[in-house]
DNA sequence: ATACACCTTCCCATCATGGGAAGGTCAAGC
DNA sequence: GCTTGACCTTCCCATGATGGGAAGGTGTAT
């Protein structure tokens, strides 16, 4: 299977199984006499296990760690269950954060006129001088 | 002012008021005869409505257009509404596609005993085949 | 044979930020 | 005056995940 049937098939595009490899998240493909890369059914298992980690929002570090865990059959659970933790806990602290900044800016545009008018509460909460690390 | 000084009592940092001079966020700063960069209050001013407006999650473009329109005396509150109200959104789906994340994950978590044993819900997750594109 | 789709490696760009080198400048203490 | 240390300058490189694209080799179908 070349990289092109590889990347379609798994949903990760061919430059990044490429990146992968070289960052050494993925064990050196196999290669044809035309020094092709090739790929098998264990391969296409990797690459949409590691779809799927990206898609779960894990960092290429952790989904190592995930994919390290994954191949020992023999790995405790508690280990997969402590970084899915942590990755959890990233997850809720930058929510609460983008969360806390969507409200700051609801109830500056909720007290904006929005017309040709030129006084804005948005501006004048950005220029506010209330010091240097408020 | 120096741009140690600036950098101190705005909190951006000196090497990022040099990035955002260079790449024409801010005007370039006066110099002094020995090449300082020199700043006055209103360079201040701009920088710290450039902090706060980073701590909203703000793009460096969306910054570039609400300093233009915070330079403008005359602009329309209408322009800073609506850009707000982008970044709002923009926040939002954010948001919302991190919680399902966490919300995948917490399910896995809350199904993965979490011992010595290697078996494991959230591997079992990732590593499931339901094709390429599910 | 020719065309086209695919593969290879290598370099560069993104975005916001930081690290650090090499060299100039300034102020304080001796 | 001279040294020291803290500052400034520019320039290059790195991050992390991804994409773009060039230059060149390969495979397949007409």
């Amino acid at each position: 299977m070349n990289i092109g049937a590889a990347a379609a098939s798994s949903g990760v595009t061919a430059k990044m199984i490429r990146h992968y490899e070289a960052i050494g998240l993925l064990r050196p493909a196999e290669r044809r006499a035309n020094s092709y890369r090739d790929y098998g059914e264990r391969d296409i298992h990797e690459l949409r296990f590691i779809w799927r980690a990206r898609r779960l929002g894990f960092s290429i570090p952790e989904i190592g760690e995930l994919l390290a865990l994954w191949r020992d059959r023999g790995r405790p659970s508690r280990e997969v269950k402590r970084i899915a933790e942590v990755h959890i806990s990233d997850l809720q602290s930058r929510v609460a954060e983008m969360q806390a900044m969507a409200n700051t800016l609801r109830e500056l545009v909720a007290t904006c006129h929005g017309d040709d008018r030129p006084d804005c509460p948005i501006l004048d909460d950005l220029a506010l001088d209330r010091g240097a690390l408020s």
